[in-house]
DNA sequence: ACTCACACTGGACATATTGTCCACTCATTC
DNA sequence: GAATGAGTGGACAATATGTCCAGTGTGAGT
């Protein structure tokens, strides 16, 4: 490989796609009611080779469902915050997360560095609902405190395209 | 529910789903390449209804695609992280986000309220690749300091399902 | 050089699903 | 009491699916 910036890493087993697998996911991505069929026809493939591409893709866990995007603005959540939080440790698993989990507006929860425990993703409808779902989370066993940063707006929302399209030219072929 | 706590606060104009959306969005996510259908026979209704349904969930927005959920680890990329950074003020539209859209590894990114301007999401291969997008990132024109929280687990992977089921509770009927 | 394993092709088939009509019922609104 | 909108249950042709198959090309290993 004849890249002037240093290559990341990529552990021994790390799974890669190929292009004609990124572009499968982008044509899915573009235009996801599409059956087997066109894919087939719009990537110039067999209608085997798709369906063989995406059961490994699925198999190897690349994609994890086809699941229906909901939009949480559409549905009234016009908020959204990131609250970070400090907890009571504990050893083993946390039961913190668990009843975070519980939480509907609760999008994602994750553990992290640095001078917090918890990072976790919620919404709410208005800025004083926030307030109820803040408070419901202050409520939970084990947190101490909470900080929270409310998200103005979302220039870039969450893609994974540009990704997908970057790693068969990253890992072109296994040398 | 009897529900104590006080009832958030709803714009007149929200749009709320009923309880058979609810079962039709979690069938789907539960089972995403179901047909038309075979949703009519799960949920017991006429296909015509499910049709409609479906239609009219993505006419107002609130089921936005059908994309296929994409696992960042599986492509090699085990590491998250959230960063969070100060940029140079400019009137208008951010220019600062349309670059970081550039770099793949930026999953997402928002502004904020709090004493940082922007918040972004990035994957990386390895926490030393981590270092090679950050790079990129303070790299972008614009960027002032950057402090960056990597996620170690994520108990809570991001979800709307509970969200989902609990506006048609909220809001039963408009009154 | 030979063979094996694997992916892809292009075709076949019966079955299932889709898009699109229709007429009818029921509840709500005006 | 009519009009509106949503749901039902049925129909139809067109299309896609799941699942076979035999044949081809390529790379890996011997």
């Amino acid at each position: 490989m004849s890249s002037v910036s240093p290559d990341p890493p990529r552990k021994p087993y790390t799974m890669t796609i190929d292009e004609l697998d990124a572009r499968l996911i982008a044509l899915l991505s573009a235009e996801p009611r599409l059956g087997v069929l066109e894919c087939s026809r719009r990537l110039g493939v067999a209608r085997g080779t798709v369906q063989a591409r995406l059961d490994r893709l699925a198999a190897r866990g690349v994609i994890t469902g086809f699941g229906p995007d909901i939009s949480t603005e559409a549905l009234g959540y016009d908020v959204t915050a990131f609250v970070m939080m400090e907890i009571r440790q504990i050893a083993g698993h946390d039961p913190v997360a668990d009843r975070l989990a519980l939480i509907p507006e609760v999008l994602e929860v994750h553990t992290i560095t640095g001078g917090s425990d918890l990072l976790c993703r919620v919404v709410a409808r208005t800025n004083a609902d926030l307030q109820r779902v803040i408070d419901g989370i202050v409520d939970v066993q084990g947190v101490l405190r909470t900080s929270s940063i409310i998200a103005l707006d979302t220039p870039v929302p969450y893609r994974v395209l540009p990704l997908v399209a970057d790693v068969p030219r990253r890992a072109p072929r296994e040398p």
